[in-house]
DNA sequence: AATTTAAATCGCTTTTTGTGATGTTAGCGA
DNA sequence: TCGCTAACATCACAAAAAGCGATTTAAATT
């Protein structure tokens, strides 16, 4: 049996047809039928029922479609596992939320990539959520996530502590009264981030709920609405750095049990880690404050 | 990276070289050079050191080997997941001691075989260690061997507890009588065989050690021997027949600690077994004595 | 230096793969 | 009902790849 053809049916599968599989794979219809068939006629069952609309998983095919997806991940991780000598090289992909790859990360990148110039950096933010979802489609080797994280595919491990704290304008001297402002709204970077989550069980927790909200799609969008007095939003208290602090912006901090966050990095199990995501990793281990 | 040139890769890493692997995969030595060198130039790595010898395997093809024969089992695997759709069919090739062939399971293989008409039945026999290396060897899905077996890649288990008796000529009228008898001989199946060493130790914990043996390939000429009075033998009590039994051989019990043995089934733990195969051992299950 | 053994290279043949055109079928709408 | 369309199947041909055998190269052994 022939990889290729494994990889021809999962994506006819994963798609639900040979046209779109084609298109998919960069080549013709004929070309995917005839793979398709020669699956089945090597393997003597019918791998799918085609029918005017496309071509639908038999129950064969159906036993078929995980092996072809393993196969195809060993095939590439046997690539990466003959490549790689233990030398950071090559891309490494991981991913990170806006605020940790703000507070933490930006600092220790510069001196990853000055260590190991054999590698090409790249570095997606999004939310916990995205960030899960393309490690487990391997769109990237792993990712700092707001954790805990329990999921049977991924295993986690501590990387950063963060204090999270209320944001208000100045003028607010307290938490109390930061939320007794009228017409208060929360400032969030965008639906579905981490500490919008977090900030919503703070505040229903003092009695305060369906607050409208502003949603911003950047770190500085955020702190200059609340500077404006705008709203509240929450955040890693130390991501208040100097030009922010005292003036512009009053962090009011909160008790550990509603300010506390980890951060953990997630990958997925069963992938094994290339040389450049270790060595990542040690690094943001070895240099990390506490 | 096309599996078949994995496969090529892995017998040239264990035959050391590639005119061996050439005669191994039954095609020119050009050939597997050709496949060998994509392979490098696909991966950008040296996977052989070439050598006046043949070929020894570099760091990074000590780092592919393990996915060769991952992968190669598994698209194998892939190709039977596919085939089985519960039903028992196909080819169930499994492996036992001869004594456990000829005492229980010659009356199963008939009944299996009418009951799943699909199933190509065969059978091989031979010594424990035997089994186990075709088991490893994934020519066998399954053995029946003498227990307790312990090893990471298989999984097992109990089948079947046979009482092992001393037999004898039928002048001898107990263990010692027979165990008097000068210039004895243990009579055994082959070299190998596990119920051999049971009856040395045996015999050593009575203080008799250095016998000469003679050595048969079938049951029958064992029994024929034992009962033209040339020597003592170790077998299950059960099999001696009514044809055997009383005029012609004599079964000494022995206390149950030198008597007891497990046969146990064993197959590979990473190799899923066939739907033949899980109703065979259902089938042997369910008919057991006991 | 000749011999031997194994890998590399090369030209050729055969086989496999990919392509585009065409055929076939089943549902859909006028 | 009659096209029409959107899907897969088939086909012939061109292109690419694989396989083969002969030859070359390299290194160790005699």
């Amino acid at each position: 049996m022939d990889a290729r053809d494994l990889a021809t049916f999962e994506a006819v599968a994963r798609l639900g047809g040979m046209s779109r599989a084609a298109r998919e794979l960069n080549t013709v219809q004929s070309n995917v039928t005839q793979r398709v068939r020669r699956l089945e006629s090597i393997l003597g069952v019918a791998l799918f029922e085609r029918s005017r609309s496309g071509a639908r998983l038999t129950p064969a095919g159906q036993r078929l479609m995980p092996y072809a997806a393993r196969i195809d991940a060993l095939l590439d991780e046997a690539g990466r596992a003959a490549r790689d000598d233990g030398a950071p090289r090559g891309t490494l992909t991981v991913g990170s939320l806006e605020t940790t790859a703000a507070l933490r990360l930006a600092p220790l990148l510069a001196s990853y990539a000055r260590a190991h110039p054999g590698v090409d950096l790249v570095l997606r933010t999004g939310t916990t959520a995205e960030m899960v979802e393309r490690v487990l489609g391997r769109e990237l080797e792993g990712a700092f996530v707001c954790g805990p994280v329990v999921h049977p595919q991924l295993v986690s491990a501590p990387a950063f502590e963060e204090e999270l704290a209320l944001l208000s304008a100045p003028m607010a001297l307290s938490v109390t009264a930061a939320l007794q402002q009228p017409d208060l709204r929360l400032v969030v970077l965008r639906a579905g981030c981490s500490y919008r989550q977090r900030l919503e069980e703070v505040l229903a927790h003092r009695g305060i709920v369906g607050l409208r909200r502003l949603e911003f799609g950047t770190l500085e969008a955020i702190l200059g609405a609340v500077a404006a007095g705008l709203g509240v939003t929450l955040l890693p208290r130390t991501l208040i750095g100097p030009a922010w602090r005292g003036a512009r912006i009053r962090a009011h901090r909160l008790k550990p049990s509603e300010a506390l966050v980890q951060t953990v990095f997630v990958r997925r199990r069963d992938m094994l880690p290339s040389s450049a995501l270790l060595a990542f990793q040690s690094h943001v281990t070895k240099q990390r404050p506490r």
